[in-house]
RNA sequence: GGGCGCGUAGCUCAGUUGGUUUAGAGCACUUGGUUUACACCCAAGGGGUCGGGGGUUCGAAUCCCUCCGCGCCCACCA
């Protein structure tokens, strides 16, 4: 034993494994005859490092995987990367100017060349941090969302929704992000409170002296007002009906409208109407007919309709123009108002609603299927399960997906242009294809590619991965190909509920759209991770910790168990190193239960003793329950619950009793039938607990003995149901509270445990020898004796209806005694007290279940036999 | 403003269609322990009027109403 270190040494052994299991190509899987088993993994940003939440999804998605592929299904876990058209962008930019290159000076094809020197130099450092993880993926699909193969797919699709009348072009508002000059989708917007200011202004109206007050939070949008609205309703300006107010500072002539739009109640009831940068003016003005003056540049600085701001940003405008107004007489008041800004999730820049051109798909017919995946057939179906509700909500008020971007990197809009006019454009998967329509489409075939001018927009990132599932398996290119005919549909996806409606939702869409069937059966919608303080982690906060940090001193295995402990799905799991510490320690339980079964010498000549042969029957009893309610666990994904029991199982009933009852005196050797069963068992430990911790169980799993490659633990097979011997349980239940009470008297009375003690047994429930003998070995008793009566000069304890005597030395302290009794006893009057006031209840004993009112009886007559024997042993004493 | 969900031991959570001892687990806590697998351990133990109030029922942590507190999602008034 002296050559197996005291403690298990997570890191080289993790080492070890991992590179065995891919030099033995465990996690690659190819079609085969056996089920199929697979997860696409939520491919994270190319630019992203490991974080929290990454581990946790990706522990679960591994425990998944590898019971599957311990079940003997074909199990298959493509992972890859999204290229993250705003972040990557973003990165590249900044890497640019860092060097002093600007991005506006380069040409796109020069930008993209730099992009993918980046992408190949920094990105997807993750998967290889994922590795350290433990993480099954088969590493021999990683894909990427702008591999070759997945942006061909990407423009498939795009054009195959374009001839389907689904995509459309429009000029709409969007949601603007000035700092990455970009559209975002309404997913990407983050609302946030901030306290503002509201503007009271006031307005001139033409050819009089009036003036009306309105009230805006922008006050430099006043020079994009085309005109002034009122309810038609508002008694205070019917007045103004035909009239005309100018614009202060502008001196624009604008009109004065009525629309029952206004909020009579907010303000002063009048409304500043600004349709190029409000969507709600935007209505307005394409009811009423308006002007629409577009005062910003792309990065929100004032264009030329700023007059003297020009080239100001908005902000600063905002301080300027308040002043200007404020010297000129035109600001009545300033209030102190609480309202939401919208801000880009990614750059935190304060969105402006903007107009321009951009392409949309139409969601709503899209939705149908996808909706009645979830809500009728069940063919997708979600844990928790209150997330369908969320979910319904969002698909049927679906909204047309905005899907251009105003970026470089990314699959780059199909749509080609022919002349000038913005209408004057066909969309093709190649420009050749392109040119032909083109040619076709004007009659003109002197039309040639240079005359073509392709969209300068790419498509969002959620247009590519709503395809993973399929795309990974190359799906939409050639939709017969034997992978995807195999593995598709998927099974289980693993992900965050932040990401429901940007990744899921469309997902489900894009699955019924382009195979006509749901992409994955079960959905897993993991919590958050947040801190001790229920913060979320953050890069800003510095609550995060480094992942690989933790995995070094924990272990992969402890850190897994750590965040799955935790972790009901759905729920946030509140991150605490301790949690880890104590995946740590449950390693180092079972590497040590390890040693010591390894320990022992066995002798083949030795018969095998009582106590253990009842011990394992009963373990494996266990094991069976165990097993019984992992599956149910696994069932509902209660992940952490099956973890949970499995730690149970292995601490407390492996170790804490079986190994107990089993091991053999100091330096005497074990019977082979003990040892081998004990052996057998605790491979099936190792089996379940392996998708858990697959590095800690491999490791014990070939110290037991050699194995070849194929007899390797991550490709063995998990132990299989065939149900278990409950009274048994229950018998042994008895005798473990006998154990327990022996305990509790020998540290009372300070019995070192290497003192033999005789037990006199008062019995009135039956108990079995076999019981007896494992009492004997676990309490160090020389003899159980049965007895008629009670044992005078003996110390006593009860369970059930038994009664158990310990003799002493010397004498017994009375007094200490009779207060125990006396506990015990108003205990269990209690106890009966309450019972007989059921009992007594004439409505319950004929209206509940005869099953119920039976119960209740017997525990009556336990409690009067217990009361009765508690009672005899204080006359005792008297 | 609309919707969803939650409040059970110090902490994190179980508690399936109301009925198995006067509610459970893990961690933490207390006490004792150098027993030759493990102090990253062993053993024993304390701790909750199930957010408050009301109702239905023979019986409520569980069902209904109401109040209080918390979280999330959606929409958004200038």
């Amino acid at each position: 034993m002296s050559q197996i270190p005291k403690n298990f040494e997570a890191k080289q052994v993790e080492e070890k494994w991992y590179s065995y299991w891919m030099q033995h190509d465990f996690f690659h899987s190819e079609p085969d005859r056996r089920e199929p088993y697979t997860i696409v993994i939520p491919p994270p940003n190319v630019t992203g490092v490991l974080h929290m939440g990454h581990m946790l999804n990706n522990t679960i998605q591994d425990v998944l995987i590898r019971r599957a592929r311990l079940k003997g299904f074909n199990a298959c876990w493509v992972p890859g990367m999204d290229h993250a058209s705003i972040a990557t962008e973003a990165k590249v930019v900044a890497k640019l100017k860092e060097e002093g290159i600007d991005k506006n000076s380069l040409s796109r094809e020069e930008f993209l060349s730099h992009a993918w020197e980046w992408k190949e130099k920094y990105g997807g450092i993750i998967l290889e941090q994922l590795k350290k993880l433990g993480a099954s993926c088969d590493w021999q699909r990683t894909k990427f969302t702008m591999d070759p193969h997945m942006s061909e797919a990407v423009i498939k699709v795009f054009v195959d929704l374009h001839k389907k009348g689904l995509i459309y072009r429009g000029y709409r508002m969007v949601n603007w992000d000035p700092q990455a000059k970009t559209t975002l989708s309404d997913e990407e917007v983050i609302y946030e409170e901030r306290q503002g200011n509201l503007y009271y202004l006031a307005y001139p109206i033409q050819g009089s002296d009036e003036k009306v007050i309105i009230a805006t939070t922008r006050p430099e949008t006043i020079l994009g007002d085309t005109a002034i609205c009122v309810n038609p309703n508002d008694e205070r300006y019917k007045h103004l009906k035909g009239k005309k107010a100018i614009v202060p500072l502008a001196d624009r002539v604008v009109p004065i409208i009525e629309d029952e739009y206004v909020d009579i109640e907010f303000g002063t009831g009048c409304l500043k109407v600004t349709p190029a940068h409000d969507e709600n003016d935007k209505v307005l003005g394409d009811k009423h007919d308006l002007e629409v003056i577009d005062i910003f540049n792309e990065d929100a600085t004032l264009n030329a309709y700023g007059l003297h701001y020009k080239g100001k940003d908005r902000f600063v405008v905002r301080k300027e123009i308040t002043e200007e107004l404020g010297s000129k007489g035109y600001l009545v008041k300033v209030e102190q108002h609480v309202n939401k800004v919208g801000t880009s999730e990614r750059t935190k820049a304060v969105i402006e609603p903007r107009l321009s051109d951009q392409w949309f798909l139409k969601m709503e017919g899209l939705a149908k299927p996808a909706i009645e995946a979830v809500l009728e057939t069940e063919e997708v179906r979600f844990f928790p399960k209150k997330f369908v509700n969320t979910y319904r909500h969002w698909m049927e008020n679906v909204r047309d997906w905005n899907i251009s971007r105003q970026l470089w990197w990314g699959q780059q809009i199909p749509a080609y242009y022919y002349s000038d006019g913005k209408e004057d454009l066909v969309v093709a998967e190649t420009k050749e294809d392109a040119l032909r329509l083109a040619q076709e489409r004007t009659g003109d075939s002197g039309l040639t590619m240079s005359d073509l001018r392709q969209d300068e927009d790419v498509l969002d990132t959620w247009f590519s991965s709503w395809l993973w599932p399929i795309s990974v398996f190359d799906g939409i290119r050639d939709p017969e190909n034997e992978e995807i005919q195999y593995y598709y549909p998927t099974n289980d996806l693993v992900t965050g509920p932040d990401i429901l409606f940007f990744w899921v939702a469309r997902m489900i869409v894009a699955g019924y759209e382009f195979k006509d069937e749901h992409p994955f059966s079960n959905v897993y919608l993991t919590g958050l991770v947040r801190d001790k303080q229920r913060r979320k982690m953050s890069k800003s906060l510095g609550n995060s910790p480094d992942a690989l940090k933790l995995i070094e001193d924990f272990g992969a295995d402890g850190v897994r168990v750590g965040l799955l402990l935790s972790s009901a799905a759905g729920n946030d799991l509140l991150f605490d190193e301790a949690l880890c510490q104590q995946g740590k320690n449950f390693a180092n339980k079972i590497w040590n239960a390890f040693r010591l079964i390894k320990g022992w010498q066995v002798d083949e000549t030795i018969k095998q003793p009582e106590h253990s042969k009842i011990g394992l029957q009963w373990f494996e009893a266990k094991f069976q329950k165990a097993l019984s309610e992992i599956e149910d666990h696994f069932s509902k994904y209660r992940i952490s619950d099956a973890l949970m029991a499995i730690y149970k199982l292995v601490w407390d009933d492996f170790c804490s009793w079986l190994l107990e009852i089993v091991k053999p005196a100091y330096q005497q050797p074990i019977d082979k039938v003990t040892y081998d069963k004990v052996i057998s068992l605790l491979e099936d430990n190792l089996r379940i607990l392996h998708p858990f911790m697959p590095f800690l169980t491999e490791e014990i799993w070939q110290h037991i003995s050699e194995k070849t490659p194929e007899e390797a633990l991550i490709v063995d097979q998990w132990p299989s149901q065939h149900g278990h011997d409950g009274q048994l349980i229950k018998d042994f239940e008895l005798a473990m509270e006998v154990v327990s009470g022996i305990r509790t008297i020998r540290k009372e009375k300070n019995i070192a445990f290497k003192d033999q003690i005789a037990l006199f047994v008062l019995n009135a429930e039956k108990t079995t020898t076999l019981l007896d003998a494992m009492v004997k070995k676990l309490g160090n008793i020389s003899e159980v004796a049965y007895v008629e009566g009670k044992v005078e000069g003996a110390l006593s304890f009860r369970v059930r209806s038994n009664e158990y005597f310990i003799p002493i030395m010397g004498s017994i302290d009375v007094e200490g005694e009779v207060s125990k009794l006396r506990e015990e006893l108003g205990y269990t009057e209690g106890f009966l007290a309450s019972v007989r006031k059921k009992l007594s209840n004439e409505r319950f004993v004929s209206n509940a279940p005869e099953k119920v009112v039976a119960l209740e009886r017997k525990k009556e007559a336990d409690a009067l036999a217990k009361i009765a024997t508690i009672k005899a042993s204080l006359e005792n004493f008297q």
